[in-house]
DNA sequence: ATGGGTGCAAAGGATTTGCAACATT
DNA sequence: AATGTTGCAAATCCTTTGCACCCAT
């Protein structure tokens, strides 16, 4: 897994406009680093004790910041959580309905091909969502 | 927009193996003949003076049991409100997001051939959601 | 010193639950 | 009579907000 510096995050975070606190660089360095999908409190339990300071509102804020600036993407897979994605490139995304994990997937091509034909819609976001059982829960 | 009578509504509920009571009657009519996609608090208000007695905690419960029941899905397009649609054939969701709108169109037909490419997955639901701005709320 | 950032505590809001009354078989 | 259903009120949980303090420029 790719590892960012603080130099790297810092200057991504200003970048976008924003300024690169010790919160928000370990905040970006988690969403990069992990291919997971968290929610806010899994975010803040993960950084609480390496982060100076660090309050679960801090996360919750930042998180929010984040998505209005394009750094990391919410998904909506789920109506009990809300999650978020480090990778903002246009994925799919599976989840379990059992262990509720979630899996990223490609993008059928056709999507985005299907983006392109929408007319009288001006399209920023889409979101492929599957749900089922995974292999894992399915054996058991 | 098709009507559908009481009598048919009541063994649809019956179909799906739950007791047809006249709010549930009263709100998988409203489902049914109405394509919007309804959260719990608006399908109460729209049906609170039809039916003899009706709480909105009916709503809620009853709602969850029809999705349960495959009757009517449950939409997570936007993570500010919960609503459903009473149109459980596969397809696709545009949302604006300044009105809010939601705005049926058909799935793409690469993703049904997606789903089934999937391995290792038990796939029994897609959702395919694209926010965006719509053309009267790009006009102004 | 000024504007933004953080974190605590409190508020907010949507949904669910406990329970008693009611309806249906 | 027994079981399922409804609806009120209360509880719950996640998220946001108000505000005082802090930090960086």
């Amino acid at each position: 897994m790719k590892q960012y510096t603080n130099i790297e995050l810092k200057a991504e975070l200003e970048n976008a406009g924003i300024r690169g606190t010790a919160q928000r660089i370990a905040i970006l360095g988690f969403m990069r680093e992990n291919p997971v999908h968290p929610t806010a409190e899994v975010v803040f339990e993960a950084l609480r004790d390496k982060v100076g300071s660090l309050s679960l509102t801090t996360v919750y804020n930042t998180l929010k910041l984040f998505v209005e600036h394009g750094l990391v993407s919410m998904l909506t897979i789920d109506d009990t959580f809300r999650c978020f994605d480090g990778n903002v490139e246009m994925h799919a995304h599976l989840m379990c309905r059992n262990c509720k994990k979630i899996i990223d997937m490609p993008m059928p091509r056709e999507v985005a091909t299907f983006l392109e034909e929408i007319e009288d819609f001006d399209a920023d976001e889409v979101q492929l969502y599957v749900k089922g059982i995974c292999k894992e829960c399915k054996i058991k």
